[in-house]
DNA sequence: CAGTGGTCTAGACCACTTG
DNA sequence: AAGTGGTCTAGACCACTGC
């Protein structure tokens, strides 16, 4: 049969703590009783079990076993692309500003600079088929040789923007998202008349040496963003190609 | 020095992605090269490179190599708590209904149930200090021999009210986000009289055959609920044990 | 002390891609 | 045919926990 051994293995255990048949705290049988019971090297048999602990299933305790983890139930894998959400997908912008700006205390606070610093402030709107639907501030510290080009500041997300030196796998994010009303000033910007709230997310890049490297603040209508999450592990179990395999046996 | 081979062999390359060396799509190495390069075996050097292809830093292709992956910035780990965000802390619930009703048209399709399922509806309130944050309502098909008890009901978050026959592992969770203005049965129950949005937080819930076994939605007032989100990966980096001695080299 | 997990080796065979 | 990654073995030595 062609599921490899450590896939079976680590379908097995999954399978007992899935059903409930181990519970979190449990010791899994040892890493040898294992090699026995599947016929296996001992390298094979904890290729399994790494499987089962970079999915979250265990963690073990050397010179003691592998065990059965407790579950993280409030982890989720969020999706975030500030053109593109889950109900609407730029497809449009318009620069309103762009600007050589010192920063305020917040700002200072923020991107960890000095009042001196020359900051780069870039106001755009976003719009899907005609409508405006977001409001969008970038702040960069302004670095040498930082090229920012015309089509980047219409069509390059926030981290496309900042990362032209450095690689993306170096930017640490965080986003903070919250519900608010808008100002007046957003509400002219996005036409707003009645009463309609703001999903506000905002964005904060940092390089490899922890630095602040950007902060985005993108206030969206309310009517074209929802957010979508889900949970952390969506089960890479038997790497797919093995699925129909699987279901024969 | 106590460093292991393989993470050395990680970080090594993952220097070389982070600082811009080795762009998306190159080639790594070969793994026989690797193994002449670190003087290893190819168990160890597969078990380096296995730990950057984890943390998606590579990918690889059976028969021609190793190569950089393109990083996803559009992924972010959430961290999600209905009864406890990056701002406050739910100390308090109060119970406002509980009632077993027939699926609307939205709950229906919500849980694909049909319109004779019974259905437990929970409408509870969420308190910080004394201050309504939260109006709160779960929805779950009534299955025989589900214990609900008065403590779950008060302070269990919904995952754990679900999960009392199988595992937590088992459940699926999605989460939809979006702000909305108050109605004006929400608006009394959270005490809110000027204009002010909420954050909506559905939350749904699926056991292991993917079948909705719950619907959640909360309905936090603005000022109370801030998510919060980073990268996807936070650099399982040179695992901790090892960073002190990795800064001395 | 025997048993556990953590690291590592030096081979092997396979399926695949490339020239 | 030579090189690549994918799976696997049968050992080894180590540090650790428990009795």
């Amino acid at each position: 049969m062609g599921i490899p051994i450590y896939i079976r293995i680590a379908d097995d255990i999954k399978e007992k703590i899935n059903s409930g048949e181990l519970k979190p705290g449990d010791a899994i049988y040892s890493e040898n009783a294992l090699c026995r019971a599947y016929n296996a090297s001992r390298m094979t048999v904890r290729r399994g079990l790494a499987l089962l602990a970079n999915e979250g299933y265990i963690y073990s305790i050397p010179g003691k076993g592998n065990f059965v983890q407790e579950p993280d139930h409030n982890t989720y894998t969020l999706y975030y692309n500030e053109m593109k959400n889950f109900i609407s997908s730029v497809d449009k912008t318009k620069l309103l500003e762009v600007n050589i700006v010192l920063p305020n205390y917040k700002l200072m606070n923020s991107l960890q600079v000095n009042p001196n610093k020359k900051i780069i402030s870039i106001r755009r709107l976003f719009f899907t088929e005609g409508e405006p639907v977001a409001y969008d501030v970038k702040y960069l510290p302004y670095y040498k040789g930082m090229p920012i080009v015309e089509k980047e500041i219409h069509y390059a997300t926030f981290p496309e923007m900042v990362a032209k030196s450095t690689s993306l796998f170096a930017i640490k994010k965080q986003l903070v998202i919250y519900a608010q009303m808008p100002d007046e000033e957003i509400k002219k910007h996005l036409n707003i008349y009645n009463e309609q709230p703001l999903m506000v997310v905002e964005q904060k890049l940092y390089n490899r040496e922890d630095k602040p490297i950007g902060l985005g603040i993108t206030y969206f209508k309310a009517d074209y963003c929802k957010l979508y999450a889900e949970s952390y592990f969506s089960d890479i179990n038997s790497n797919e190609k093995y699925k129909d395999e699987d279901e024969k046996n």
